[in-house]
DNA sequence: TAAATAATTGGGGTAAATCCCGATTGCATC
DNA sequence: GATGCAATCGGGATTTACCCCAATTATTTA
């Protein structure tokens, strides 16, 4: 029996999960949560109680990316597989990077979560159906052009905040870091991609599926 | 009873709702289909079966939008309450221009599931929490702007400037006017234009061939 | 032609962004 | 254990952007 913790802040979507996964005899939904800081809690109290964790890419204030790089952290044998509405590059990169072992689009069906479950936990990496695309154009748009330089996940995060027109302090708040940390992010942002103006910063988001045009 | 009608092509969705009604006594999810030929189908063997529809806005082949539409066509008396992951203007908007009776967005509680199906049940209007906002501004922006606003030349070269990322000293020395002068213009393009952030802008910009991706 | 309307031009003040430093911590690599 | 990178923050100064308000000049319309 596998057994699985959830992490969504969304009623649905938890709901829903626990009904496609109802009456399975292979895989049990023990426990779900909306949000980091309550299944923090709950690990808490039982470490490393579930096989396979759940987590939303984009949780209110600590993100599924950044539940995830605690977690690896931490050591945990956790297994990850992170849940996403949003399926451009970027997001698949930075659940990778950030030690996920599955990437699964929300819009999937009750096989595919299934699959996506015991691939998982059967140690292979997983990702949604229709997406082996993606990875694979960014592979090869890694092999031509090495000399591009790579954004870390934290700084991807906030190049999005900008993208979507958000200040500094919102950016800050919505990460919980200070204004500065922004600033300084944002600089190295402008220095590694040699943006001159905020319109280089959008035209690369759109480039690159971060924001829509 | 109210009865009630499910079309969503994702089984997470479904499956969700079909939890979150369960053990209600005021209202029964009766069937659930994932696209709209085969609700068309029953609802051929079955007319004006359901007393409330849920159609999610954005389904394959056949749009929910579409649907509704085509329902309001043949007289139904069927209530529609249209289901949106995205909550942008534009949704709401042609939502209730097809003829839906309510809107509601996916990422809501079993509350707002109720309160919206009983609120379009008893022949009102339902709109999603927090989404009051978006259509009171639509409003008043109807009122002030009846159709799409133009800019001037001088608001183009404006425009323009601040679309390749110059500033608003560089873009007054290019054009032999006073910093002030430029503000004022941003200004009214940004009222002209609804645009909100400096991204809705560049976007603009793009869209229009004024600057190149 | 007078009066409303739109376009263009600004001033003064405040908030936000940017710059130029420096500094700490943790982690990985060598 | 030194070196580098990522991420975090701070002080302090300067620049830039933004807001509210107002004046002048077209331009159109009643």
């Amino acid at each position: 029996m596998i057994n699985i913790g959830l992490v969504d802040d969304h009623e649905i979507v938890r709901d829903g999960i626990r009904a496609l996964l109802m009456g399975n005899t292979e895989i049990r939904l023990t426990a779900s949560f909306p949000n980091a800081s309550e299944f923090s809690a709950y690990l808490k109290e039982h470490p490393s109680f579930f096989d396979v964790l759940i987590l939303d890419i984009s949780l209110p204030n600590v993100s599924g990316i950044e539940l995830t790089r605690q977690l690896i952290k931490e050591n945990s044998k956790m297994k990850i597989l992170m849940l996403s509405a949003s399926t451009g590059k970027a997001y698949i990169e930075n659940a990778f990077k950030a030690g996920a072992k599955g990437f699964l689009p929300k819009d999937c069906s009750r096989e595919e979560l299934i699959t996506a479950i015991k691939q998982v936990f059967y140690k292979n990496i997983y990702i949604g159906k229709n997406l082996e695309q993606v990875v694979l154009e960014n592979y090869i748009n890694r092999l031509h052009y090495t000399e591009e330089e790579e954004l870390t996940s934290r700084e991807v995060e906030i190049l999005t905040g900008f993208a979507n027109g958000l200040t500094y302090n919102e950016i800050a708040d919505q990460l919980n870091i200070s204004k500065k940390t922004i600033e300084s992010h944002k600089k190295n942002i402008f220095e590694k991609l040699h943006f001159k103006t905020n319109a280089d910063l959008i035209k690369y988001a759109i480039k690159h599926h971060i924001i829509e045009l």
